[in-house]
DNA sequence: TGGCCCTGTAACCGATCGGTACAAAAAGAG
DNA sequence: CTCTTTTTGTACCGATCGGTTACAGGGCCA
């Protein structure tokens, strides 16, 4: 919801135009080269990416890079929503089972396996890409804090519907349980960063639990 | 434990020298500008930390700077132990409490309050310093790792004891309760920098609490 | 008073930053 | 084949990065 209007807002115009039928073909795909940039902002933080380290593992020179996604952070922003497709959308599908217990398991769970795949950085580009960034690059803070939040609603509204169905412990707030998932999966993103093991967030995740189960 | 070591293999031979009998004397105090710079730090990264900026905020100006601390990497490492000893401090005298339920909850709770004060910027330095840095920091990522590290530790033979104490919730693991409200709070320090609520947060704290009890 | 050490300003260093000008190369259109 | 169009590679732009030097004073002690 927020997500979508920022989504739009932002990347109006600035998707890729449709393929022109002449001049010379491109030599790249574009989703692969955005998987590639996506790689070297989860590792190095959108500051700590260069130019000359996103051109070498996208494969492509600068001038092609401004000429498809027209600087830095318009590529960052696509990049991220392709990790949002790609990665950050497995975890919210995981909210799509019967009980608010077996939604949370299964985001949590499945956060923690994405935060510590082999086939890709630790730790997840939303809090990597830049909590704190030099002034002029504030903006990148805001659009990952923005993504965030997006995931934070819908987990909310999953908790809402829950709790609509009498599925929460007594006196358990939806907002404040969505707040809470999210943020313990924020940290195990920091954990994961640092090189946590995944069965290390696991048992993590297996105490949160019993968290939303009610108690005596 | 592993702190302590790091922390003395990197600042020995890096504290402030004692001041000299003879010369003109200093005109700034150093934990004074240390201060400032932690919060330049904190606000911006480690890499979106200008020098500019930092000599601004200090008051001081580059050759000060160089003569007192040695390098951008050496000043930071100062402010962090400086950051360590001002706020973490605060949450590690937290678990003082006779008992794990109370010593988790006054971790939470001082750490929430802390990463939300208004007079120093919200967030925690040991997340927002800097998560990835480009390759030629990624040292400052390891020293901030180490920083979480150390603190989690203390947490955990916190636990521990209590474990022996028969004070835990039966079937628990000191180490990954220990690491659950380590993740907790770094999750808090990320919704954090991102301008969430004090009161938000303790509402996260409430429910994570719940997990610590014993379940029917 | 003579050193000594610090302070401030200022200018400068090589390297790297994000971003471009330009011409060769590769394709379709005629 | 030539013209047009688009991408490609090289080489470069000004600005800023972290870090350093030079130097004219200023405060303190012996």
């Amino acid at each position: 919801m927020v997500w979508i209007t920022i989504c739009t807002e932002r990347y109006d115009g600035l998707m890729s135009a449709e393929t022109p039928t002449v001049g010379r073909p491109r030599a790249f795909d574009e989703e692969t080269v955005l998987d590639r940039a996506a790689e070297v902002f989860w590792r190095h933080g959108y500051e700590g990416a260069s130019l000359t380290a996103l051109t070498g593992a996208m494969g492509i020179n600068r001038p092609s890079l401004y000429a498809t996604f027209g600087s830095k952070q318009e590529l960052f922003q696509r990049a991220f929503a392709r990790y949002h497709e790609t990665q950050v959308a497995r975890a919210r599908a995981a909210l799509e089972q019967p009980t608010a217990y077996t939604a949370i398991e299964a985001f949590l769970r499945s956060s923690a396996d994405g935060l510590t795949a082999g086939d890709h950085p630790p730790g997840c580009l939303s809090v990597q890409g830049g909590l704190a960034c030099s002034p002029e690059n504030a903006g990148i803070a805001e659009i990952l804090a923005a993504g965030r939040a997006a995931t934070e609603s819908v987990l909310e509204a999953r908790l809402s519907r829950a709790a609509d169905e009498g599925d929460l412990p007594p006196g358990m707030d939806a907002r404040a349980l969505a707040r809470f998932v999210m943020a313990l999966s924020e940290g195990h993103a920091v954990h994961a960063a640092a090189g946590a093991r995944r069965e290390d967030l696991q048992a993590s995740v297996d105490i949160a639990l019993q968290a939303v189960l009610p108690h005596s």
